[in-house]
DNA sequence: ACGTGCGGGACACCCCGTTAGT
DNA sequence: ACTAACGGGGTGTCCCGCACGT
């Protein structure tokens, strides 16, 4: 039996969904455009039309439901009731260095950071939402550390707040940093600079 | 007596690459509209396209020209022959933090960063004129990084290079921050932050 | 009990044919939208494929189920077996534009005259329908001028197919000047004229 | 020697115009299409939008650049001066129906009454400039009306004002009539009601 | 050195109609 | 009887760049 129109609506919608993800991130929200959007999907004008109200609608929800998504399951929930973040965070950013060295990506950036970088100062919608995103990557790490300190395992005159402010504006600079360089190295360097001064926050951290 | 005719010549141009600094400013270079760019420096499309080949090469003479010396003036300047660079990093980023969001222009970002961010991946001829400049950067604060260590107001153990890199890496992180939050406690925050780090540089400062 | 099926049908198709009214009446045949219609109408698409052919289809049911009933209820049943047209053909006048001008539809003009202007040349379906309503509307109106004459409430030399002509024409005219200049001040200007020449056909009329 | 580039800018500029004209008026505004305009224009999408900003200054221009002195040429130049206007006007009358019941352009209706009926309500700028076309034409024949019982050719007791919108008026309404009937039968009666009804008005006119 | 008319193309929008399903 | 996903086309917009002219 054929599969339900539910179903394949749900599937249309989400085809559509990470075929304009891939299209933002390589060329922008702005230059992306929606026929290359939909040809990669193998839709119809008409199909993105009647799932999303326009190019702006289809941009937010690539944040709403592919960005945030992408986030929360990279970095958010490997900190999920750590009680010694540092392992944890190092271990994200090395990984993504090398995974997006090693698969090509990098060189476009982050995607969250591309569509921060461009929409925030020309759509409060697109706005509000990244805003929401990076508020509450910066609270998931302020509470790993304040459990870190609780747990003896982070310098307790650290502020936590303020060290995760650094460490989530850091991500940005070094995605920023691979942009334009295009030098793995250079990115690899940035990384292991970040891990020194994360390693520095250590309970046991010898001076420096 | 009338100006000469290269004078005004000049003058036409400079107009121009100052109207296409402030309108790739603030819509980014592929959504930015040339039309605009004439209208505002009271030019016309044939003046423009006299003075550069197109819009690709009127965007590689604004970095050239206005984004470049901007850097150098700002950034690069007040270390100049410095021993003990500290204070003058964290000055440059708390007057940039403090100006900026005293005029409104802190919600677009830095030039410089936005170019990198949008044109790095697509053209090359931004790519390698924007990666030379932040090399020149990273080169700059390097250099009296080491100086600092050679006159003792620098702890020595500290990796010049490296910690150049993150300095650089997070001024781009910063204004990105400033652009999606459009909170300037944030963007102080993170100033701050990135002070305390530098503090934490320096030949006299207490572990951490 | 529920109502019947066809009870349910028949009301869904009623409430399709009265909000594409409205929507015509609003936007024009050609510029108004079906699916501003099925919105209003609080039905889907597939509803209105189901009870109508198509847009012109609707269009022209539009006109035999609506647009015509309206014209027999106010301007043709009031002269139903009437000796003495010119009273309620002035009462006719007035009272509608009282009324419009009142409730503000005014600047949308005549229903049906706005359907006629519009699709008239460039519909045969649409022109045969209201160019036989307007037909019975002066074939109306002649009769009750002759039954006038007869009756000796009407001066016997008027042609009473000419002034039958006039006075529709007159309405369609009324009703565009309402559109264009907004100005009740100058439709009941209008309207009055129209009276003065109506008295000017009864039989104890004083010259001119 | 090539002509100069001023004079072959007005003439591109003049093409697009009559070519919007007549597309406007077979189709309506609305429903009319840019494309048909610049390939009846034989011009180009970049030069329509060079000389004009949109499609509604395109159609701003239509009424102010070709509709208003048609009206002038028509109806108002006509009657300057004129102390006996009776003959004029039925003279106007009868010449248009003749002339384009013979072109075959009346089907289409009148040009200033179509923009008049379709856009006054949806657009400001359409509605004031036609309004005020409008009311220069009543201006025009009330003025003549006057000077006509001044000249002892009008009967002293109509009220010229009045008249004159009773005529203006009947103008759209006969245009109408022809539409939807195209029955040029219908017109010629309708044209011959009003020269009668102009005739009630003269000097010497036997009552009614 | 600079102004202007213009070419050609791409874009987002959005609409009408159909078809597969309930 | 009614729903909703979807097809394909056509629209107005507007931009970048060129080729004249002066």
């Amino acid at each position: 039996m054929s599969p339900s129109p539910a179903t394949r609506a749900d599937a249309t919608r989400q085809r559509l969904l990470d075929a304009a993800f891939v299209e933002f991130f390589r060329n922008g929200f702005q230059a992306g455009s929606l026929s290359a959007v939909v040809t990669a999907a193998g839709a119809t004008k008409g199909a993105l039309f009647h799932h999303f109200d326009g190019k702006q609608a289809l941009g937010w929800a690539v944040v709403d439901d592919v960005v945030g998504p992408l986030l929360v399951r990279r970095w958010l929930d490997p900190l999920e009731g750590v009680d010694d973040p540092m392992p944890v965070l190092q271990g994200c950013f090395r990984r993504l260095i090398a995974e997006d060295t090693g698969s090509g990506h990098w060189v476009h950036g982050c995607p969250m950071n591309n569509l921060a970088q461009e929409m925030s100062p020309l759509d409060e919608g697109f706005r509000s939402r990244l805003d929401a995103l990076y508020a509450r990557w910066r609270a998931t790490v302020a509470d790993a550390l304040a459990r870190g300190q609780r747990a003896g395992t982070v310098r307790p005159d650290v502020d936590a707040r303020a060290a995760a402010t650094l460490v989530v504006l850091s991500q940005q600079g070094i995605w920023g940093t691979g942009k334009y360089s295009q030098d793995p190295a250079l990115m690899t360097q940035a990384g292991e600079a970040l891990c020194a001064y994360l390693e520095s926050l250590r309970a046991d951290a010898s001076p420096g």
